[in-house]
DNA sequence: TTTCTCACA
DNA sequence: TGTGAGGA
């Protein structure tokens, strides 16, 4: 753990700067935080400053909303990725459906016209595509 | 000038 | 998510 995630940690930029380095609007990087996708620091004046690690969350936001991928799902997401280490599955993977039946259904959705289902099971079960 | 919170003709 | 009000 060498001295570099201080410096990745270190509160730096105004929302301001962080808008033009994310391309992402004032209003959707604070709807981000009310989710605690990220979690800004304030100054005295109630400023957020932003980390470069707070810069790249919201690059992969951007990255997974793009995906069709909603903030329920992003939050799963984030919450798998920080404890990949350890809790590799010592057991089974009870009962859930397997990831091939996953695919199929999702590639059955993804092919049927008005499929505009966009809402909870399936962001939430997606996440295990991105470990 | 920049950012903040709140609220929706 | 956009946008404007009203304040710091």
């Amino acid at each position: 753990m060498g001295g570099s995630e201080i410096r990745r940690t270190m509160p730096l930029f105004p929302i301001g700067i962080v808008m033009q380095l994310a391309d992402l609007t004032a209003r959707q990087i604070r709807y981000y935080e009310e989710h605690e996708l990220i979690l800004p620091t304030r100054t005295e004046g109630n400023r957020r400053l932003f980390s470069l690690n707070d810069i790249d969350r919201l690059l992969e936001i951007k990255d997974l909303l793009e995906q069709g991928i909603n903030i329920a799902g992003i939050k799963k997401i984030f919450a798998v990725s920080h404890k990949e280490n350890d809790e590799v599955e010592p057991v089974a993977k009870k009962d859930e459906l397997s990831d091939e039946e996953l695919r199929t259904l999702l590639k059955k959705e993804m092919m049927s016209p008005g499929n505009r289902n966009r809402s909870s099971l399936r962001a939430g079960d997606l996440s295990r595509f991105f470990q």
